[in-house]
DNA sequence: AAAAACGATGAAAGCGCTTACATCCGACCG
DNA sequence: CGGTCGGATGTAAGCGCTTTCATCGTTTTT
């Protein structure tokens, strides 16, 4: 059952290099300690023996898991792979190992998986966005875990945060939309519970519209329970249903659902940008090559990733921690949107 | 520097409920030895202390980590998302955590984050693929560490795998496109050192189109670098680019690539499938919901992360364990792919 | 030349758990 | 009623490292 023990031990290289057992933590922990000669014994030793340490075991000399976890919604949006791809091979350079858990369902097995994950010393948590159950904060605060949390450059003060401001980008791509002349708008949003980034995103749409005195009325405003493809033509099918008449100008909270929309348009019959323009978040692989080419907010997923990286490692190693200021999240501009068509209702006076 | 220390410790707890050390251990790992008096007011003293127990000296103690590794080649691809995602889910649900680690470039740095991981005390590692460099598993058999393959049913028998048959599946793939009559084929492939999968996803079409007598000819087979999108554009551009003669069916090496062939193909006016079929591997979100939908072969990659967690926890837990056999992966014919036109060239002997 | 300082090393005490092994006690047996 | 058994518990010896502190030559200082 359990795993045959392997026989080497730091005691055996201590012998073999006829050094104690001190001089060779040294040698692997401060090389610099070490005279050059019993080092290079030392060194050969390791060689010859084949040893390698017991990760537990130093764990527990020295209280330090060299482990940092992450915590994430899901693996299935490309987004997140891609950060997580990144952060694991910044951290592995400084020899921190990455644990994972996906948990996007049920904030109480979050609260779980994060416990088991204090349970296996990490020495940092990342948290995708602001919005965990207050036991998970206190677990961490009881144990002085540090965390950082990422995908959003943080709406309250309270946690170090590495990322973009999902509002203010929402805003650039509705201002987009609007300087294009367009005054009526859908949207198709997946709502998470407690997913503050898309709500986030939600509000940004929502307030610079109401600036504008435009509302989104109901029927335009499909909600939605899953960030993929099939929810985004659902959506867009849901809101030509609803009313006769059409939104000029559809906004969805990430670019797979604006993808979904992008293709049940064309399968509707209704040109993109001519009869709807259509927008995204996120920028995908996919998006660049659509037909047409969707216009989107590039989310920096590889520099999340290494940011937090580099923030955990400067915060470990150095006891210096800085978090950058927000990131770039910047409106590309592609042709799914255009120009609106001369309006056809009367303008409204401008609002405020 | 180092992080503060959490002073509660297994003694604490003790001492809080009157009982020894031990009772509390036998408390949390085999409750049924310990009286049901004692054990609930263990139970209280963890609750009132708050007490998490200390992974590091539980793993040294019971020379158990609890802990499985993953190697990944990359987490930009969504079905190893999706497989990891089921991966974690499943072990979770039996207290093992996930230590995952992406290297696609450099089999060195492979087998060092593998050693990394032994370190750690990984008691089993789960690989993507048979093609690894030798040290690595001689590292994995020096420290007895059970190793689990996937995304592959194994060619050789030297592995557990849990996966499909690449081939197989590749070979029934070709052959929907010979029956289809057509019999001038291209091929868009993206090979990367030691990718077995893809080898022998290649290996699939070319044996199957030699057995009728068919090659694809150099100047329509491409080479691309990427599993992306964009390779998928710029491979069927390769490929026009080369002769005058096009090939009326088009196969490539996974569901990114044939995206991008499509894309590319209407981009010139192509007609898919009328002037040109093509098929994919994977059945990405987006393959069905392409215009025109992709015919592909689906990969169970949320099976594949499921069955190899409880695999692992079967082995682990109870010592026996049995892969399953090889999974399925059906093809999905969509209409990418479509009868040929009436043969231009005239038809060649069959061979063999 | 004695004192002080330093660099390299070793001895040994933990780190916080698990797990033989020993012990105790009441139930059950002949 | 003494002896035996078995369940519940405690004692204490590790698990394989790190790290403090002491030690011992060697330099450097005065």
């Amino acid at each position: 059952m359990t795993r045959p023990h392997k026989p080497v031990r730091l005691a055996d290289v201590a012998r073999r290099a006829r050094v104690s057992s001190a001089t060779v933590s040294r040698v692997l922990n401060d090389p610099l300690l070490v005279s050059e000669q019993a080092r290079s014994r030392v060194f050969r030793a390791i060689e010859e023996l084949k040893w390698i340490p017991n990760g537990a075991a130093k764990a527990l000399a020295s209280a330090r898991s060299r482990t940092v976890g992450i915590l994430i919604p899901t693996l299935g949006h490309q987004n997140f792979g891609v950060l997580i791809d990144a952060l694991q091979r910044e951290l592995s350079r400084a020899h921190l190992t990455l644990l994972l858990a996906c948990d996007e369902a049920s904030p109480e097995r979050r609260v779980q998986q994060a416990r088991k994950m204090v349970e296996r010393g990490i020495e940092c948590l990342v948290l995708i966005g602001e919005s965990h159950p207050p036991a998970l904060f206190d677990l961490l605060d009881a144990y002085r875990v540090p965390r950082v949390i990422t995908y959003t450059s943080g709406r309250d003060r309270r946690h170090p945060c590495i990322g973009f401001d999902n509002h203010a980008a929402s805003v650039q791509l509705t201002r987009h939309l609007l300087s294009l002349g367009h005054r009526s708008f859908g949207m198709i949003a997946h709502l998470v519970e407690g997913n503050d980034r898309i709500q986030q995103r939600i509000a940004g749409v929502q307030e610079t519209l109401r600036k504008e005195g435009i509302t989104i009325p109901p029927a335009h405003y499909a909600q939605v329970d899953s960030r993929y493809v099939t929810s985004g033509r659902d959506g867009l099918r849901r809101i030509l249903a609803a009313r006769k008449d059409r939104p000029s100008a559809l906004i969805c909270t990430n670019d797979y659902i604006a993808t979904g929309a992008i293709i049940e348009a064309r399968h509707l019959g209704i040109a993109v940008p001519q009869d709807l323009s259509i927008a995204g978040f996120d920028d995908t692989d996919m998006s660049a090559h659509l037909n047409p080419p969707l216009t989107t907010i590039r989310v920096p997923s590889r520099e999340m990733g290494e940011a937090v990286a580099r923030y955990i490692i400067d915060y470990l190693e150095h006891g210096k921690a800085q978090t950058p200021g927000p990131m770039e999240a910047p409106l590309i501009v592609r042709e799914s949107t255009a120009a609106a068509k001369k309006t056809t209702s009367p303008r409204r006076s401008r609002g405020r």
